[in-house]
DNA sequence: CCTCCGTTGACACTCAGTGCCACCGGCGGC
DNA sequence: GCCGCCGGTGGCACTGAGTGTCAACGGAGG
């Protein structure tokens, strides 16, 4: 890695962490970019050459999951039914969420409980379903059915992200997306 | 219904009318809120006493399905099962859209493409799950389950009406939904 | 030592969205 | 008919997000 890409991820570690911590006291409507690059110490034209919009600058943190998702899917054999291969796609993506559960919890709580957010997150979603369909039907699923598979593991997901950051909840995460492909999987 | 209603239906079809005419043509980013008031004939402040983005002004216009979807389980039987009280609620919503044909084809359409429109409408969206699954949690349902089944239900929603927005889509969208309860029904 | 290139900061600008206040027009009471 | 009330409106100023531009800095390589 050289060294001006550890310098831009140091930038991007330094905005994120200022983000998250001033979004989670203030709340993400209140938090000014202003306010974020001020405690990160870099210019207001700096942050957005990291993130496209404020809302990013948390959303850009879960981005990592479509990846997972995607790398995982293509690690599965491929004679393997599409309701196991999204199961497993999606049980990878909420483990990483668990392991990181400091850092992962916070963001998560906070895109749910913020509107903006929550429309940011819900169109990354978008283009991940558009993804986890193309790579059904790569797999000979029709694309009609496949669109509806990917759909309904991501809506899975979401309901298994609330449960999860839900006040108070003690379930595990992974166990909820098992119970959740317990009533979709053969639907898919 | 009194005059001063009928006066302020009159400058929100206006501005829909201005907003969708300009969107259709320009794109929506670079349809500006100005120019929508000039064409429209109101103050820039007006607009946004009736809209609270200019997201919205589109949005709004497809707010009512979720009144169509509220008001179709308020009318069916309390024993039917969930997966055909969700068919009903989306059918119902989708033979709307297709009756409007005109309009809400031009409405969907711009909102599937442009990001930012998306966004806003799967928030939106994200409301109409909870309403659902609180209809379903009222019928008895588990809480879990709901949340699932309607998450579902509105992902099988959307598959739908990207399909039917397709260009050159010769689908009836109805169809599209009965098939897709076809393989998903049995799960909810 | 000099040059090239990527990153940064500063400034100016557009546009979305909001608070505030003054104004107008209808409507009921006197 | 006059007056006060009130919902809707326009104008204005202001904050904050996001972008284009340019000059300056600093490291990498010749």
């Amino acid at each position: 890695m050289n060294l001006a890409d550890r310098k831009r991820q140091l930038v991007v570690d330094e905005l994120t962490e200022a983000a998250l911590q001033l979004m989670a006291v203030k709340g993400f409507e209140v938090t000014t970019v202003d306010e974020i690059v001020a405690t990160a110490g870099v210019s207001r034209r700096t942050f957005f050459r990291y993130f496209a919009s404020k809302e990013d600058v948390l959303v850009q943190l879960l981005a990592y999951l479509g990846d997972v998702m995607r790398d995982t899917i293509a690690s599965r054999p491929p004679a393997e039914p599409p309701a196991v291969v999204l199961r497993h796609a999606l049980a990878e993506a909420i483990d990483d969420c668990r392991d990181s559960r400091d850092k992962a919890l916070r963001v998560v709580q906070l895109v749910l409980v913020t509107p903006s957010l929550l429309a940011r997150f819900l169109e990354r979603q978008s283009q991940w379903q558009t993804m986890l369909a193309g790579a059904l039907t790569a797999r000979g699923v029709n694309e009609f059915r496949a669109d509806l598979a990917a759909g309904t593991a991501l809506a899975a997901f979401v309901t298994v992200l609330r449960r999860w950051s839900a006040p108070g909840s003690t379930d595990d995460p992974v166990a909820l997306l098992d119970e959740a492909f317990t009533y979709l999987g053969p639907a898919l």
